[in-house]
DNA sequence: CTTGACCTTAGAGTGTACTCCAAGGTTTAC
DNA sequence: GTAAACCTTGGAGTACACTCTAAGGTCAAG
């Protein structure tokens, strides 16, 4: 278990984790009831951390796993998501600048004396 | 209540909930205990809404205005979180400009013919 | 006098991905 | 034989800002 979650480079409890939501199937267990892994074990995980660098939720990265384990050719799947992801950085990049400006905007007022922050913030737009 | 919530544009359990969080102030309740609101609660919602929308947290907002209540200026304290604010909005752009740039990588390379997209996230980087 | 629209409270549920806990069992080293 | 370092489970806790529920009280109109 700590060996697999070393390998993979994630927390001990996160594999356990993964395993309970479904995203790692169960495997023959040691007589005493611990699980054993194999080297696909550690790929799977860091499929996973890779997908989710990406910004994808796990609930998505299961559904590409069960495409994959089903024989199937997950792409078609992953590319929307991918494609679906793009879009909301691309719109989250927009409504951030948009902040930005604003909080520039802010403190450049506040610069030239225009009055308290606080009322700044206050009178909105 | 539910005038000052119309008036001030959130729900009636959101004006609860900030009182309840200490956000707004217990004024006198009518006979029946219900509670009797006047215009400057609105204007301290929206006060809290403005700065909620420069993503500001409710416990930032409640500092804010505690120094407001006291008759002290807060102005200096709004500056550093709105900074503060800002420094952080520039990092999530800076990130998710990478992360954008990695997916339209991604997808790049897909339409290119390089493989599947999910052998593609698998190899990482 | 009843209907409907409001108000009150404490408390639980939401989403996300862990992270930690207690209480117990196992394995390895000395 | 005992201590350290692991393993197991189910369940609760974390952050955040709501949002909803149940069970009850109030108020105005018809």
């Amino acid at each position: 278990m700590s060996q697999l979650a070393r390998l993979a480079g994630v927390a001990p409890d996160t594999v356990r984790y993964y395993g309970r939501i479904g995203l790692l199937p169960e495997r023959e267990r040691s007589e005493a009831g611990y699980r054993r892994f194999d080297a696909g074990q550690a790929d799977r995980i860091r499929f996973i951390r890779a997908a989710q660098r990406l910004g994808l939720r796990l609930a998505e990265v299961g559904e590409l796993l069960d495409l994959k384990d089903r024989g199937l050719c997950a792409c078609g799947h992953a590319d929307a998501l991918v494609r679906g992801r793009l879009e909301e950085v691309e719109r989250e990049i927009a409504a951030l600048g948009a902040l930005r400006d604003e909080l520039r905007a802010l403190l450049e007022r506040r610069r030239r004396g225009a009055g308290c922050t606080t009322t700044l913030i206050d009178d909105g737009r």
